[in-house]
DNA sequence: AGTATTCCTATTAAGTTGGTAGGAAGAGTG
DNA sequence: CACTCTTCCTACCAACTTAATAGGAATACT
């Protein structure tokens, strides 16, 4: 269960972009406003482009803009765009891993983690998460 | 949301000494009963070992056996026991993730994503698993 | 005592991820 | 057109994970 340092950055980034309410954010802005190193942080740019999320402008005036409002884009749109499948075992999405014998029922154990992440994941806007205050909804049961 | 090779290795591992039923089983057995590489699985029974869950024997009889019963025995022990905390953001406990600005509800998220996740991994027990046509108690509300 | 088998540990190679650097292409301004 | 700014793209280096190998230490049997 890791989030990788592209996706934990290319959320902080659509967030930014999200709060520039609708002006275009220029790279550089962005990378010393959440300190993301900036080479590292246009590779990710280019990924939320090419997947639709982000439309982008050249450019002495450029920067970028969301595709769409902020509350039709979820975290898990975001997930997606960076990470491929939302999760993955060994590389692979969650289901097609292929067990054998004794170790057949880890396959569910992976698919009930991966509906139970995508639940969140995918009810959280990027409108929700600039509201501080309010929390996703989804309480956390358990510790450590 | 990575599961790692490690993870994914450890949980097999654990079922298949599950599976012995109580005799000793040898690492070279686990080994090539579940596909995995000898020499990395060495690694990783030794962890699982200094967790408290298995019990180990040397010896032209030695092997590996559960230190505890099967259905004392959950998944998220095992994931622990190799992987440190549950869910890591960038290598980081999700509940140290340290954002700034806009991105501060980031950080419930990741909460939420890894109460979700222990809820599953936390009442699943090797026990279960071995049962295969039960499936774990959480059903899967969104697919991709 | 001696031997075979096994767990255990350290070292090394290959592959992936995180991060950096430089240049090519597009967009505006004079 | 020349110049500047910024996105976009490619190649490159460092660190970690995965994988494989070799040798040492402990146990059991003859």
């Amino acid at each position: 269960m890791y989030v990788s340092a592209r996706s934990d950055y290319a959320l902080r980034a659509m967030l930014a972009v999200a709060a520039g309410g609708g002006e275009l954010v220029k790279a550089a802005t962005l990378a010393n406003n959440q300190a993301i190193p900036l080479s590292f942080l246009q590779g990710i740019l280019v990924d939320l482009r090419r997947a639709g999320l982000l439309l982008s402008h050249r450019g002495t005036e450029g920067g970028y803009a969301l595709a769409r409002p902020a509350d039709e884009i979820t975290v898990g749109d975001v997930l997606r765009a960076v990470g491929g499948s939302l999760t993955t075992v060994r590389g692979l999405p969650a289901e097609r891993a292929g067990y054998q014998g004794v170790a057949s029922g880890l396959r569910d154990v992976w698919l009930a983690v991966h509906g139970a992440i995508a639940l969140v994941v995918d009810r959280t806007t990027l409108a929700d998460l600039l509201c501080v205050p309010r929390r996703p909804p989804v309480d956390d049961p358990l510790p450590s």
